[in-house]
DNA sequence: TATAATTATGAATATTATTCTGTTTATTCA
DNA sequence: TGAATAAACAGAATAATATTCATAATTATA
């Protein structure tokens, strides 16, 4: 993991996030001249957001009915484990159709956010995957009809 | 919003759509040495898959921390809507701290996640933000006490 | 099987990334 | 405060990549 050592980010940094949020293949050349600066300048700050782990990934938002994943869950577990034990989690969170695992305060340990083709998918992923995870003592599952937002993108903060 | 037509994906597509989900800055040229293949075809075809649809964004993860968004959570609303109506969901989709709105089977009617900075900002959006909007019945809120997995790529199937 | 449509190749060109040097700006510390 | 030091920037040169386009190969279709 990067250590984050010198994380004062300025207004340029900020800038900068905010253009490759919205697009990640967006040229340095463009960058620079939204910014008004040199390539050079704009090329040396994203290498240094990157070194800090300020910028974590560059990915592509794929449509998941494009690939067949239509249908998104979210569950809730409680699980035996000792409280801020993070093993459950962890065998949770090694699943593929595992997109999200949560410890949350509350009655729920756990809330994980999973996607699969359809309801038989999931049944099966519940049988084949969840069931062989230890310390489980109750899951709930919730369905979701439609989704109305999703993006990762963050507010960022103008300096 | 872009229409869907031609959406059978080959197994090319499938390993372009791999890769770049991987790493959306990833060149044609490595692209296409990966798959053995010319960059102009590769081109072509990342092309398509943007004008299909397939590909919705590409885009920069940022660790929220960075930006001071260290507080996570997740909303469970009970409104007063007709059922299939997606106007309070809307009104929710359009705060900007709110990352996803889900609608959702069983009891609570829509499922939001939610980022600020801490638990003060937190209560100041719902206060200030989620108490604006009409026909809201309850809320439960979720506080994520850690996150153990979180990402939005998708498990792309072999072919 | 012939024809049409799609997809791929390879070379040429345009654009962009990257490196490097010199300069400016900011920061540190006596 | 002010020299010493470090960080950030600009601009030019070069390397790498994207993009275009004519042609060839492949695939689908009648």
């Amino acid at each position: 993991m990067i250590i984050e050592n010198n994380l004062t980010l300025d207004k340029i940094d900020l800038a900068i996030l905010r253009l490759m949020q919205e697009n990640a293949r967006v040229s340095n050349v463009q960058i620079a001249k939204d910014l008004e600066m040199a390539p050079s300048a704009i090329l040396e700050r994203v290498k240094k957001l990157e070194q800090k782990g300020v910028i974590v990934q560059y990915t592509t938002r794929i449509n998941p009915a494009a690939i067949d994943l239509k249908l998104l869950a979210f569950i809730s577990l409680k699980a035996s484990d000792s409280i801020g034990c993070v093993d459950t989690a962890k065998e949770l969170a090694k699943i593929e159709e595992v997109q999200e695992v949560h410890i949350i305060a509350g009655d729920d340990c756990y809330l994980v956010k999973v996607r699969t083709a359809d309801s038989a998918s999931l049944m099966a992923l519940m049988r084949n995957s969840f069931s062989k995870i230890k310390n489980i003592l109750s899951i709930r599952t919730t369905i979701v009809l439609e989704t109305v937002k999703e993006q990762q993108q963050l507010k960022i903060p103008e300096y």
